[in-house]
DNA sequence: TTGCACTTGTT
DNA sequence: ACAAGTGCA
């Protein structure tokens, strides 16, 4: 007998699922496992959101993959550092030839795969993985002088030369043989782990399966993106993929978003617009891979170490809740705790607040991120705050901030998407809603808490003081 | 070494 | 008008 089994990680998807596909080329009997790690999500800060998304996805998963004959067994440990003992156990109790996953790059991830790999050869189980998060595999977008990017445009014209239109796609496998299992004494049912309640208002937002992922996909290529060039950056039009969620756990492959923009889109600036965005994952991506201390707390710029940044409990709680006293702020944070999601424009007008004109570290605030957004992911949530708090690669100019009023304006120029999360602001004019006065500001609406002009300077005092110290 | 190009601006 | 460099070929 030579029994494979798929590890599923952050890939709940049976299309185009290269460690799937795999393990069922074999023409043997497949099985599939999927580890919890409660107290390893809280380390990592993932969002209740997301961890109800996964066991939403699982669901799908485990049905999905049992129109495969292919069963889906759950276990749960507390850490990474378990699921070595766990895997060995698995593997010898179920006489597994070889064990199937593919890549995560975050750094106690690939921890965690080593020492997974080291138990694999002690017991002499053979092992395969596989990238998938990736449209092209790590450290093979180089500078003509072999060395990575560090900057974004250049980055992404390599990548697209290297990019075929259409990408090969795992297809799903045909069902398998069926196996009858002895069931583990680890084992456990996916609702005997203890999941963060969220309640269905969010649920319905974020549809669980890839089936529905496939179909906002090609929705999206199909219709939403003939104005993304236009309509992304306005908030309240809803001009944007809403597939970062599928992306982040992989219940929809970027390959498989990569061959819609050119197979079901009609070529125009939009699609390319799209396609960049699909870039700049893919750069953050290599850069967390080819840069490993940004994940370890450290600023892409070591210069910026330095920055003392403001110590302030209260102005980050009022960030945190959307009580800043500026509409536009306010409705992004508010959005971000509703929806477990927040516009892009809004997550750059948002950082470029906290870290520029609070003056606040950036770190607290990719934090806040991780904790509430459905599609966290290190590496685009990193390099996003990276950018805007000018301490990344390719990082925004740090004299160029963001006004917010002057973003609301401009974004925002109905008031619309701040009428929704800021209700009470809702009966004001479109000239008034982005900055109320003092007489209109309605009783209970704050202040704003901070002079924009006293905190820009504050923050190219700071940023300029370190430029002269080099 | 030089020249070119540079996501998301603001006052 | 201004902020001020820097990656890359």
């Amino acid at each position: 007998m030579s029994h494979q089994l798929v590890w599923f990680r952050n890939d709940l998807r049976v299309s185009d699922n290269p460690a799937l596909f795999h393990a069922c080329q074999q023409g043997k009997a497949v099985s599939a496992i999927y580890i919890a790690t409660p107290q390893q999500w809280r380390k990592h800060d993932d969002a209740d959101v997301k961890i109800d998304f996964w066991r939403r996805n699982l669901i799908c998963l485990k049905s999905a993959l049992a129109e495969l004959h292919i069963e889906l067994h759950f276990f749960q440990v507390d850490s990474y550092q378990q699921i070595p003992n766990l895997i060995e156990t698995i593997c010898q109790q179920w006489k597994i030839e070889r064990l199937h996953f593919n890549h995560e790059y975050p750094i106690n991830e690939r921890l965690r795969d080593k020492n997974v790999i080291d138990s694999c050869r002690n017991i002499a189980v053979d092992y395969q993985n596989y990238h998938d998060q990736l449209l092209l595999p790590p450290s093979s977008v180089r500078t003509k002088t072999g060395t990575p990017f560090k900057v974004f445009t250049p980055f992404s014209k390599e990548a697209k030369q290297q990019l075929e239109q259409s990408l090969y796609l795992y297809p799903t496998p045909a069902p398998q043989n069926a196996i009858n299992l002895a069931e583990l004494v680890e084992e456990v049912q996916l609702n005997d782990i203890i999941w963060p309640n969220i309640s269905q208002g969010i649920q319905r937002f974020w549809p669980a399966g890839e089936h529905h992922a496939f179909s906002r996909l090609v929705n999206f290529c199909q219709k939403t993106i003939g104005n993304y060039k236009q309509d992304r950056d306005i908030p309240s039009l809803g001009g944007t993929s809403r597939l970062s969620p599928y992306l982040a756990s992989g219940i929809i492959s970027v390959r498989q978003c990569w061959n819609a923009s050119w197979q079901y889109c009609e070529p125009n600036d939009s699609v390319h617009v799209w396609q960049n965005e699909l870039l700049w994952r893919e750069f953050y991506k290599h850069v967390l891979i080819d840069y490993p201390y940004v994940s370890r707390h450290k600023p892409w710029k070591p210069l910026t170490e330095k920055i003392e940044w403001r110590h302030n409990e209260q102005e980050l709680i009022a960030w945190q809740q959307g009580q800043t006293g500026f509409p536009l702020i306010d409705a992004a944070m508010r959005q971000l705790l509703a929806r477990g999601w927040m516009h892009n424009r809004l997550r750059m007008v948002t950082a470029m607040f906290l870290s520029k004109h609070l003056l606040l570290d950036w770190r607290l605030g990719e934090r806040w991120f991780m904790q509430h957004l459905i599609d966290g992911e290190l590496a685009a949530n990193n390099g996003g705050w990276q950018w805007s708090a000018s301490t990344g690669t390719d990082s925004v100019p740090y004299f160029r901030i963001f006004n917010p009023v002057t973003q609301s304006k401009r974004f925002d120029p109905g008031g619309e998407f701040i009428r929704h999360y800021v209700p009470e602001l809702a009966h004001l004019s479109d000239k008034e809603i982005h900055m109320p006065t003092t007489v209109n500001r309605p009783k209970g609406y704050p202040e704003p808490m901070v002079d924009l002009s006293v905190g820009r300077n504050r923050a190219l005092a700071t940023f300029k003081l370190l430029a002269e110290d080099l």
